[in-house]
DNA sequence: CGATATACGCTACGAGTCGTAGCGAAAGCT
DNA sequence: AGCTTTCGCTACGACTCGTAGCGTATATCG
């Protein structure tokens, strides 16, 4: 028996739509026979990051977290292959909270408002200790590295994409002609924006406020500005 | 017996003088009796960098890392409470290869070079797997987080100072007046720089070659020149 | 020189985790 | 119904952890 209704655990619910998306070991390769139980899948990526809180990364098992769930361990190892995978699908889903405000009329504010969000999703203790965890893991893993890019990176791509149209139809950055060199640009912005909030965060280990973020923001648009050739907005 | 003689493993030799900065669990506290064998700690830190390239750093284990540096299991727990505290070590001495070079003429020239030079450092598999792995396992350890500050963190923030210190003296960047603000900036500095680099090099796992270390250095010049009201350099 | 104090190698140990195998029962699909 | 797959449970060998105990080696101090 699971015990479902109780789930005292931290996250609420889990946004819908996520699950069909989950790259775990194969369900079951045909289709006859009793299916997964999806309720089983939520109760176990919940007690993931509840026990990702509670433990961390290093004391986190597989059997912890199957008693959490009220699952069997064996159950788990049916789905996933091992706790990195596991813990990439727990984790992944916070990411995606990640997104553009309405509007904030300029791109300096979009930068700082997305910079901001992203600190506050790396001040969850689920979310920092698996996140450098896992590209820890990663390095010696490529099955794991391309899991994690697909789950977790390159989904949040989206944020700099969707901050450039804006900024283009506002006439704040110019339509480039080149393809590839505008996809260049964007992959630097993504490693500058990612990388200097993580390493702010985690390894500098000082908070990244408004008064951080603001200086960032003008840093990163005053250099996007001396790439593109565009005068950068005194806000 | 520890058969030092032989020494078949990778990283050549210890640069001298890098061992007394070394925090490991107190030496003696007191002055008497049999001192620890320096040699013993040199085998350990070089076995433990050998078997972070065979192994990786979820698969080391103290009892391998003893049995390659030739020594008791024992004696590594007298000197390091765990594998976090004598990872970190073990690498620590190379970050500290890292150095600006003799003199490249400009502030851009400077920066790409020590872009690249650290982007090279993190190809090396004994510093990426162990890099983010004590990252992560500080998140939830203060005092590893400190220890790691200590030891390869905050030590190469000299790379930022002495490139300012240049660039000051080269007319490319002006002498500030306000210490805390520039203080500031310098952290921020740092913080862009190493958190690019590493989320290029281990998260989106794509090369930092000369054309992106280009772009990013005209990308962060710019942003320099932006934020500190100077022209940036043409170059 | 002897006394003292510490480090070292070795062995052994309980505790905990891993990942898997085997079983009977449950639950969906056709 | 009959078939197929999942699920919970128990048990297992292999491995790692971190520590304790012992005898020995090597330094300093009186």
């Amino acid at each position: 028996m699971i015990s479902l209704t109780e789930s005292p655990w931290g996250t609420p619910d889990l946004p819908a739509g996520i699950v069909g998306r989950m790259c775990r070991t194969t369900p079951s390769a045909g289709r006859k026979g009793r299916p997964r139980s999806a309720e089983a899948d939520a109760a176990i990526l919940s007690a993931t990051r509840q026990a990702l809180v509670d433990l961390g990364w290093s004391k986190l098992t597989m059997g912890d977290v199957a008693a959490r769930a009220g699952v069997a361990k064996t159950t788990l190892y049916r789905r996933w292959a091992g706790k990195s995978e596991l813990v990439v699908d727990a984790v992944a889903v916070l990411f995606d909270e990640l997104e553009l405000p309405p509007d904030r009329g300029s791109l300096a504010a979009d930068a700082e408002y997305v910079v901001l969000q992203f600190a506050a999703l790396l001040e969850r203790p689920e979310a920092r200790t698996a996140l450098m965890a896992v590209v820890a893991e990663s390095t010696r893993d490529e099955a794991l590295r391309t899991r994690i890019r697909h789950a977790i990176v390159d989904r949040q791509k989206r944020l700099v994409l969707e901050g450039r149209r804006r900024a283009q139809e506002r006439g704040e950055l110019p339509y480039e002609s080149d393809e590839s060199a505008a996809a260049r640009t964007a992959d630097l912005i993504f490693d500058v924006v990612a990388g200097a909030v993580v390493h702010r965060s985690l390894v500098s280990a000082e908070p990244v406020d408004t008064q951080w973020a603001r200086a960032f923001t003008v840093l990163l648009l005053g250099g996007l500005a001396a790439a593109t050739g565009f005068a950068p907005s005194p806000r």
